[in-house]
DNA sequence: CACTACATGTCGCCC
DNA sequence: GGGCGACGTGTAGTG
């Protein structure tokens, strides 16, 4: 945490100043402002005058923050290029970018308070036990699934959407599987339903399972009326597993586990 | 913007103290600190320590910011519950919403800054060429859609959902319009399809066209199977009628286009 | 509180 | 770079 910037009521000149030596420099900008905001793009918005936050960060990025909602109000992802000019008792800051050619402005009428720092964090972001990571699990270990079960395919295009797993069970009867990594609801039901409903009309011995850490009543409820079946994942074996295998030595764990 | 607080390196007493305050008079607060991240909720993640800019809104809304990206890394959405603690040397924010149940918990090891101010800000934010402009000029001039098309109806319950235009081609045949302002997918023609699905059970013949600025080869592939027509829509035409529109004038401009 | 549909969706993956 | 599908999607509107 290098050269940190902090102004309180900074004239015009003086932001000026601040904003283009660390728009320069690569270093985050936080400023609040009344200002207004005209965005024009993919689509086009306008805000007038107000009091928001705004952060200008190294990569380009820019957000502009209202007091409320997670989201920005207005934004430019990162890689656009910042301008900032000072005309008569207004500081305009621009954010283009070209593919889309987008274009947002802040026009400034009052800087309330500026700061600009590096920051330093090289920290990895893990993201932990995905949906993908407990498909690749089950793609490596099937009997996860159901003993003696076969897959066939991986991501099979059904019913216009795309099911986790197809294959087989021990009885060599065709299987759609779908897994989901928090509780399943009536969503996940009928997306598996959709699935298998086309096949059901040829076989209608099709069988959906649905693979999920939990289930909730009327999903179940729902399952049930469609003839789809549901077992319950244990997360933390799956993650037992992936964070094994990542580390080495799948063989040993082949022993070990079944 | 009454009683701004501004505070570099703050004690984490000092901190908490500015923290809890603004937290319980709903004032807007950003912090920039040195911190880790635990999430678990619909999904988990973790981060180790690292320097980062934190917002806390005053409607409970949490994100964190690293230096790069458009998107927050970890954010509670608006509604959070937050809570502040000190233990030992560390500052702890906890943000926590429940349905879905999630955690966000974020362990401060040193304090870089905080300040925290009302934000002034009651202007209206005006988006432009939304799907809603779109309805406005084709309920205008219902010929953009289809020579001699006569909108019976906007906004129409069907299967379940709202069709966005239901009318009749110039044959008397019943056809139910869906806009979309981006490329259409295959959830597109699926929407529309359920609109119509029930309604072809008695009548097949009824009409669905889909209106977007392009479409995708599977979505187009799913609507020629589903019987849906897919129609191109020009948005600079529906741009420039709008703008035109909202101008003035209407009289002259229907003379000038048709 | 549910369900539905829009969004400058954004993001990552594959071609 | 464009196409395509998933997302901790968020967000607003409605019953």
């Amino acid at each position: 945490m290098n050269s940190p910037i902090i102004a309180s009521n900074p004239s015009f000149i003086e932001s000026k100043d601040i904003l283009s030596r660390a728009i320069s420099k690569h270093i985050f900008i936080i400023l609040v402002a009344d200002c207004k905001i005209d965005y024009v793009g993919r689509s086009s918005s306008k805000m007038s005058w107000g009091e928001r936050v705004i952060m200008l960060k190294p990569d380009g990025a820019v957000l502009i923050h209202r007091k409320t909602n997670y989201k920005a109000i207005n934004w430019q992802p990162p890689g656009a290029n910042i301008t900032v000019s000072l005309e008569r008792e207004e500081l305009n800051i621009r954010a283009d970018r070209r593919r889309p050619q987008e274009t947002l402005s802040i026009t400034c009428r009052k800087i309330i308070f500026i700061s600009s720092f590096l920051l330093k964090d090289e920290a990895s972001f893990d993201m932990l036990l995905s949906e993908a990571d407990i498909y690749k699990v089950l793609m490596l270990y099937p009997s996860l699934i159901e003993p003696e079960f076969r897959i066939s395919k991986q991501q099979k295009e059904l019913g216009g959407g795309k099911a986790d797993i197809t294959g087989f069970d021990k009885n060599g009867q065709y299987t759609v599987v779908e897994i989901k990594r928090i509780p399943a609801d009536s969503n996940s039901v009928k997306q598996l339903h959709r699935y298998i409903s086309d096949l059901r009309t040829t076989s209608p011995q099709v069988r959906g399972i649905l693979l999920a850490p939990s289930i909730n009543a009327s999903a179940k409820n729902l399952a049930r009326s469609l003839s789809i079946e549901y077992y319950s994942l244990d997360l933390k074996k799956i993650a037992d597993i992936y964070s094994k295998k990542y580390s080495s030595d799948v063989e040993r764990l082949d022993k070990h586990l079944f």
